[in-house]
DNA sequence: CACACCACGAAGCTAAACTACGAGGTAAGA
DNA sequence: TCTTACCTCGTAGTTTAGCTTCGTGGTGTG
């Protein structure tokens, strides 16, 4: 599954960051449990969605789904 | 806004495929006016989506959205 | 203990992902 | 001029999922 992939992405760029989900939440305007859910793929985040967790997270959108070779 | 240029991407990633808007439609699973309202940057697909349009257009999903520098 | 950090379930709201239908426009070809 | 292919665009509708709130509980550390 893709979202679970952006999920771990997304969770990696958080602790490179050296931000708690709680702080990323507030940085995107989102709730703390949401960011949860986006980081185990169980949801996925909108694309305007993924414009903000990009910004906050300092890449570039494509960078987070730069993973190694997908399954499918 | 991302679902522009992410639009953008799509409309040139399957004009180089030689692939018709209905066409694409067909291989993905949806309707032909979706695929229109997308490439116009109108709506954007969902991650579930994106992961579709990637594997028919024959490219990775960070390639979706591969465009010059993001004016921010 | 207390506190920070996070997983996880259940439930709900709402925006937007996605559809169907119909009209109209452009270009190319017979 | 008519036809056909390809696409835009408006309106309106259905359904999904993006996102929320509340609550519990687990793990680690000072």
């Amino acid at each position: 599954m893709l979202q679970r992939k952006l999920g771990q992405r997304i969770a990696v760029l958080r602790k490179a960051r050296k931000l708690t989900q709680e702080q990323l939440a507030e940085a995107i305007g989102c709730s703390v449990e949401f960011i949860s859910l986006v980081e185990r793929g169980v949801n996925a985040p909108s694309v305007a969605g993924l414009e903000k967790f990009a910004k906050v997270l300092k890449v570039e959108v494509k960078e987070l789904f730069s993973f190694e070779k997908q399954t499918q």
